[in-house]
DNA sequence: TATGAATGAGTATTCATTCAT
DNA sequence: GATGAATGAATACTCATTCAT
């Protein structure tokens, strides 16, 4: 339901219409920035709502006119953050396209991700299965992995990926992604795009079935 | 509930073991045991003092004769977590056994304390740690990894792990491993022996060189 | 919804009576209906302006056209009911009638103005207004029981009216009749036409010096 | 349940066991003849909660180890009223004593109650049927009339009452009352003993059926 | 003129920490 | 030492009032 548009122009002459775009969406906006980037570093329970306020430089009230309570406000951001991610893995995919390729456009939509919304990246690693999400929050979560799931079965049936549950594959996958990223916000590596076409090709060993080419 | 043997002794001679009562040391561990179970279930911020004594079985006052503030608590149960992972990583470890078995090794040390430790790995994966964790704790994440990275890079220059900065392969590893259980723990997998020997398998993948033989 | 018809005039070609716009007035008249409504439903403290704006249909910034602040407004309310009390139990009122024949008038013009204004009556009786009335509104009350208490004190030294302060009879005549109504309110009665008419007498019989014909 | 013993003493001894009284059954009291203060004076939602502390001389958060929000709190402070107004009324009563010594004593005793709890009763009238009162403060309300409407019931039958509803003549009596003793406070009228008996026998002219000696 | 979004001071409530017992 | 009642600063949220449109 609070799934909005992204906050990247969609249209290249947005850029002149920005000033027309309401107030009150941009407003919204806002919050939403400041409460995804200050829930990503302290948490949802360390975050005052005044201090998103303060960021997204607005009267406290006025979160409480675009969202009931706190715990709207973070299913929102967890909702828009869901929705990017969503709508890059899903754009150009060609399920039909060879494996190797497939399993390669995926891995760099991830990075594309991770890349271009880094706050949002990191927001849904630490907002993973929380209490205070809702069930529209849930439902997007699946929603989000379903092709996914059935791309890996599909490729499993077809002998290429290894013979272990789509579930499987695919917590190893994501969470090898993560724990690359994660290992570079924490300052313990710089990745280039060479380096993450390597991690790439190391994760499509873990991916696919010995002796398929890579 | 949670109340672990720990790495302090508890042998059955204990009362002759002077210095500390026994009695004080229970409590600092009963303390601890709830901190763990109650950070790794709704965070750091999301726990309150008084709850964490009242699962301890102990008065709220107690937790500040054996911890200075919330922040050491945290500290220290964030230390003993880790300790309990370096000490099982470290146990039975020979750095000069061949590659495949030592991966292996380590591996399975890993998911040994997934299982023995489920609490402590939550806390110490679940979260970030960032805003609270003092300099102590974060040279102990050091430490810890330390012997791995040598290791690693050890197995680089011999040509059988790829030829990747150690960090990556360790970011790749660890984070197909927690991808893991986290996906375990969130209900879309269950996992058995059989199951861990096949990720592991999958992962030596991403490890090894290309053409080096599993 | 409880927007009464009230004193001022409604006239089918009030499009005609200049002044002061038809409209204008028709909005401060919604608002004061609205605030009437609220305040004596959940106490002047208990309803929010806001709550005002939106019952009496109009913009929240609106009230402040008419009304310097929620203090002017509650007093505006105060004094229109007041006002309409005061009509009533002046219309027609004939001090020189029979000593029974005006007390029963004036128990009539009070049981009309409980039945015709039930808001403005349970506004004026169920609350204390003490903290938020300003000296109009005080002396408003004055003026409305100054010609009673002269009708009290010339009975009482006509030898009609018990020998009490025509200040206690009017405290005990006025009290009776607003328990009579707040019991029906509160549902623990029904009253119709002859069950005022028995009250009526019964209190007469509180207020006439014992002997005297009813 | 959160009816306790008043603040009278009950022994005669009491005097000597004060020092012993624990701490927190005092801070209760404190904080609920704090609440009954201000309740009555400014009504439920026109006091905050820190005015209550600090009227208390207590912490704000003390409030909450004794009660578990506001509303629990106006609860417990009108259960606590109405049951002193229960013990005065109830107390020395005797159903088989002549009416007119009856209704004297009832009178009489509920003249007591205004004058030792003032405060008490004020908050009674203020706060009869809100919102916020629960189930069980509106069912003590029906214990304390419960005996006097039995009575009432048996003097009309007894053709000693007015052949009136039972609710009605006590609608009248106590709204008399309430309408005497407001009138005081408001400082229109000074109230000793013999204004108390006087208007006590006025009412009983309304109480009574005409031509029963009073 | 009328509006209603925005505001920030104010409210109810929680919780890390202290301290008298 | 151990306790847990007490505290008050901090938090989520509300609402009287303003002001740009």
């Amino acid at each position: 339901m609070n799934i909005h548009s992204d906050a990247l122009p969609k249209s290249s002459d947005s850029a002149t219409t920005a000033a027309t775009t309401p107030v009150h969406v941009d407003k919204r906006q806002r919050i939403l920035a400041a409460a995804l980037t200050l829930f990503a570093e302290r948490g949802y329970h360390g975050t005052a709502v005044p201090e998103i306020a303060a960021t997204a430089a607005v009267g406290a009230g006025t979160i409480y006119r675009h969202f009931a309570d706190k715990q709207a406000l973070v299913n929102a951001a967890f909702q828009q953050a869901k929705s990017q991610l969503r709508t890059l893995l899903q754009e150009h995919l060609d399920l039909q396209a060879p494996p190797r390729q497939l399993f390669s456009h995926l891995w760099q939509r991830l990075a594309l991700f991770a890349r271009r919304h880094p706050v949002e990246f990191r927001f849904l690693e630490l907002h993973h299965h929380q209490s205070y999400l809702d069930a529209d929050s849930l439902a997007l979560e699946s929603q989000v992995l379903a092709p996914i799931w059935l791309a890996c079965e599909q490729l499993r049936q077809a002998g290429i990926a290894r013979d272990l549950p789509a579930e499987m594959l695919m917590a190893l996958i994501w969470g090898a992604f993560v724990g690359l990223f994660k290992a570079e916000y924490c300052g313990y590596l710089r990745l280039d795009e060479a380096r993450i076409a390597q991690a790439e090709a190391a994760c499509w060993a873990t991916f696919s079935r010995p002796g398929v080419t890579s």
